[in-house]
DNA sequence: TGCGATTTGATCGTGTGCGATTCAATTAAG
DNA sequence: CTTAATTGAATCGCACACGATCAAATCGCA
């Protein structure tokens, strides 16, 4: 193998590429899990957050996923469609869009904890392997996201 | 913070989220290096591939990249139009599309050694750190991928 | 008070990703 | 030798992602 910095680079070396292939084969994990669910991936993290802390702007949602409104507004009109949530101007502020969880948005919580542990099954990591693992690509991740 | 596995899952939690979220920062983080090479970061993986090992056929690219022929398909019709690369027909087995680098695709090679040097400024990571993160992370892409 | 700057979402266009399907070329089975 | 099964790309439709831009609401400061 190279040594990443002096030489022509190859997908088996680099770091973006290992990232980039992770987190399609996990989109592709959640995919059939997810599906019966009537969720895609992005729509699942939405649900997170809100199980997290519902009521929510569209701005919050924003900076806790990183995502744009072009990339969020879609998505969450979409997820309004399917009755998961329901979007309305603050009327502290009508620039202000919170996006709330129905009952049904809601009642997927349940659901959501079996497919977190079939995930993690999958993983094949013990607890402390995914928590070291997790805390090192958050940390690059949010070294590379204060530069841009 | 959660356990992971029997509580309702937390976005500051999920390993996958981490991978999603990384993955996200290092195309924001390859973008403004490549556009002006014309490129975009899965692109950029194409010639990555193809200067390890040109006129590979669009099966092995999808092989290599994890990247099925209806993604493949337009991206190689985009590069072909941008006249980084050629796709013909192989005469052995006409079932087969040889993807070939042209001049102006191999001169890129270069100029990608300053962009590779530069994103592995930006992670902060000294070399044995990166080598020991892209490890793990390619081995749990592996172990997942071969479920699905 | 008034008016320019900022904030918040929405919209548009382009480029991935992928499930499902189709079509042509090749291979395998009888 | 012929037909069925398989393989390799391409096509279609849908769902992200994001740069660029816009409009409305709010803020800030003279």
């Amino acid at each position: 193998m190279s040594d990443m910095t002096t030489r022509t680079p190859d997908t088996g070396d680099m770091l973006c590429f290992a990232l980039y292939s992770a987190s399609h084969a996990m989109t592709r994990l959640y995919r059939p899990l997810l599906a019966p669910l009537g969720l895609t991936y992005p729509q699942y993290l939405v649900l997170v957050s809100l199980w997290a802390q519902d009521g929510r702007s569209v701005r919050e949602l924003g900076e806790e996923l990183a995502l744009e409104s072009n990339t969020l507004t879609p998505l969450l009109k979409r997820m309004e469609e399917s009755g998961l949530i329901t979007r309305a101007r603050s009327s502290e502020d009508e620039r202000v869009v919170q996006v709330s969880l129905t009952e049904k948005g809601n009642a997927l919580r349940s659901e959501a904890e079996k497919v977190t542990a079939c995930v993690f099954e999958a993983s094949g990591l013990s607890l402390d392997e995914l928590g070291r693992l997790r805390n090192e690509v958050r940390a690059l991740r949010d070294r590379i996201a204060a530069l841009v």
